[in-house]
DNA sequence: ATTATCTATAGATCTATAGATAATGC
DNA sequence: ATTATCTATAGATCTATAGATAATGC
């Protein structure tokens, strides 16, 4: 349970109306509001002077709470990832039967995805994320590759490519950013969410 | 068999050297580059000006050929989903079991995913591709989305929910765009279409 | 005459820094 | 004194257009 800090009441007061999220601070603003353009519009398209606009502040404001436009993404990111990562690690200490493990990770990487405010998911496929300021995002989303295989692997003991059957997986949950990018109406979270970790299960054989 | 045009001889000549693509025309030349980038860089991060330097030309030159960068993006997405849109209309007239017609038209598609000379498939996920230019490409899609619709319906009539299996299939399919960005090695391309379409078939039930 | 390039540039951005200002906190 | 904003702007782009130029084709 993180409380919610305060809006701070120091430093001048925006020159704005009303506050984008009033219970956040500055910096969860940003990150908000970025989340939602670069979702919506890519993140080259999307100027800093346009995330401020969405905030309520001036555009040069952003710099007091980031150094540049890569470290806001690269926060955006990494706090997409780690759920299911930390989720992921979670299960591997559990000595569960690998079947059922592998459609629990399934089933709450696809909530994860599918309950962020923002599809998020969509800035994965962003080739800016090659670059320096995003290893570390990167390292960690091979890591939950890596579970999916090694989970993968112990559920199917019979494939002929094990790797290859856990990349599958990690593709089929990764698509319903997809899903929800495209598709006008989804099932309930919930509902989606069992259902691809049993088609999880029939792929993974 | 569509013969490969010489390049033209007249206009003024290049200041550059060699050419990108000697026995090709500028337009395919633009074309190649542009994919080429866009997949590498990403669409707003490719300035008109690299294209240009890429294809050996002025950037001004580019304007000669299309009328803007969103018209060269527009050509390169319409002319990867085109061959297997069309290759699902072909299968459709020829009254297969549907499993098998299912698991060609998977296998076909994830041939033309890793076969295109650039991981154009990359440029799918563009958030620039909801604005007015794209429109044709994104009816194109939607009907190969409901080609694999139609296919997973009528291969696993139990299905609870047959237009989502299908909407899984087509998003199994585009994971390999994925694998063929973040993998380093992956199996050869026609190995890895018959697994894929193998995996849909066990998704699909 | 037509074609395909070139040079030059207008006008609109965009990121990031410098330094001023208006609050609160001590 | 510290904090969080503001204004102003430097310097680097970026897209697209105008008009010149150097080939071939008729």
């Amino acid at each position: 349970m993180s409380s919610t800090p305060p809006a701070p009441t120091a430093g001048r007061p925006r020159s704005g109306g009303t506050r984008r999220l009033p219970a956040a601070t500055a910096r969860e603003e940003i990150l908000d509001a970025a989340a939602e353009l670069f979702a919506q519009r890519g993140y080259a398209a999307t100027s800093t002077r346009l995330i401020a606009e969405a905030v309520g502040i001036r555009q040069a404001s952003l710099y007091y709470h980031f150094a540049n436009k890569e470290q806001i993404l690269a926060e955006l990111l990494e706090a997409t990832v780690r759920p299911s990562l930390t989720y992921a690690e979670e299960l591997s200490t559990q000595d569960l039967d690998p079947a059922a493990a592998l459609q629990e990770l399934v089933r709450y990487d696809v909530g994860v995805l599918l309950g962020a405010r923002w599809n998020i998911g969509i800035l994965y496929a962003l080739p800016e994320i090659a670059t320096e300021p995003f290893t570390r995002f990167r390292q960690e989303r091979e890591q939950l590759r890596h579970a999916y295989r090694h989970l993968a692997a112990a559920a199917s003991p019979g494939a002929a490519n094990p790797d290859l059957t856990g990349d599958l997986v990690f593709g089929l949950v990764e698509s319903v950013i997809g899903m929800r990018r495209d598709l006008t109406t989804l099932p309930p979270a919930d509902e989606l969410s069992a259902t691809v970790a049993a088609a999880a299960l029939r792929l993974a054989g």
